[in-house]
DNA sequence: ATGGCTCCTTGACCCAGATCAACAAGAGGC
DNA sequence: GCCTCTTGTTGATCTGGGTCAAGGAGCCAT
């Protein structure tokens, strides 16, 4: 019987590696990550990090989804990072983690323990400065997120929303959309709504509308088909087209 | 006649070194980066960058504040930035802004030509780590943000942006508070609003509210004394300090 | 097939904060 | 001093999205 075949996925041949830490890697600096390396499985809706946690492990996410997210003492909750594979999560140079971590999905991450990682990072300049690539990345998109969050109107979040769920899925498969684009909503109406700074029931209305209003259409209450990209960006109020698919 | 002797400041010895991309080099990274920096002065109101533009220097802010923002077509504004003294400008790697710089006050940048500062980077491992430090800082910041504006109430964003302001400053300076702390807000009250996702009249009648209530005073309408930061990080509805004052 | 999940939808009502509008308080400039 | 311009305050009213509440739709497990 074979294991799993998914924690045999090598860094080096990896299909998301344009996107991952060691996208730029040469053959000897893989091997050098390939001997740190392990991979760990989380099931869904299990933490991985509480907030506050020593951090034991930085990784990248190799499939599944997980989330970021920030808790108030009344129970308020904000999703403040969306972890799809090739992400990078922990932070070099940091004990503790400021958030918490959780699969919403099964998960396989690719991880290296914290202390040879950073080692390696300080011999190795290539990582840190693709680290640096992706934490700036991170940002831009955490300052989109800050826009939609500070102004932008219920339905505006949603499309934007989708617009985002489908720019990088397009992203990490390296390809463009042919015509009606179909997108799997990897989140639930709550975690939608924690996402976008709404309640699940302002979610479920506004998708309702664009639905109603034939903007996307389900198929369940996962699967959007977008018909119109164009129209989609427009309902999202994105003055650029944020890079739209790649 | 003297110049502005502002202009003359040295990396090696500014007073903000413990903060800036320089915090780590050794004497002979300091002279190469003098060797590549000038300095850039700008009036308030002035806008250093405008969103799309490329991208000539990257650089710190020396003095004064700078901001972030971004606005959408039909004028809705995001403050996504708030750049005060040691804060880095810029993002080595990409040609091209995506968010307004603006300075809301009278301004002094300390700025590198971006490819000889791209060259020294990839010379110098130190910058590239340094540097990455300070973006995971900023990222870190971005998400307590994002918490703040998606699911804080308009009493909690003031009490909470009082804070951050009081903190940074702290920080800034090295020193903790004596008793009853006293910070000068450097935003109007329509700048405060676009930090927090807010009117202008509902940052005003909220800083109103907080007066009545005892956890402020002002003096003028731009300095204010925090009485009790206990009372204050409560109104903030932060479950952590938020490592309040460093 | 039935009960008990979790997830989602929809309706009715309410309220925090937006909007519209008037006015006060400085800060220069002359 | 007086005028003007910008910035800030406060009031009255409106509304988008929150809250509370009642079902519906899948999806196991027994």
């Amino acid at each position: 019987m074979l294991q799993d075949h998914s924690v045999h996925v090598q860094c080096g041949d990896c299909p998301i590696r344009h996107r991952a830490v060691c996208a730029r890697c040469d053959t000897d600096e893989l091997t050098r990550l390939e001997q740190i390396k392990y991979y760990r499985s989380f099931q869904a809706g299990q933490t991985i990090i509480w907030s506050g946690d020593r951090m034991e492990f930085v990784g990248s996410v190799v499939s599944g989804i997980a989330t970021l997210t920030q808790t108030m003492e009344d129970g308020r909750r904000q999703m403040v990072g969306l972890l799809l594979p090739s992400d990078f999560v922990g932070r070099p140079g940091r004990a503790t983690a400021a958030f918490d971590v959780t699969a919403t999905t099964d998960l396989v991450m690719c991880c290296f323990r914290k202390k040879p990682f950073e080692d390696l990072m300080a011999a190795t300049p290539h990582i840190a400065q693709r680290l640096l690539e992706m934490t700036l990345d991170e940002l831009d998109a955490a300052r989109e997120w800050m826009l939609l969050l500070g102004r932008k109107t219920a339905r505006e979040k949603i499309a934007s929303l989708i617009a985002i769920i489908a720019r990088r899925d397009a992203a990490l498969h390296l390809r463009r959309p042919a015509g009606a684009l179909a997108v799997d909503l990897p989140l639930t109406r709550e975690e939608m709504a924690d996402y976008l700074g709404l309640t699940l029931e302002t979610v479920s209305r506004q998708i309702s509308a664009l639905k109603r209003d034939g903007v996307i259409s389900l198929e369940g209450n996962r699967r959007v088909t977008i018909a119109d990209i164009d129209r989609l960006m427009e309902e999202a109020g994105d003055d650029s087209d944020g890079g739209m698919l790649v």
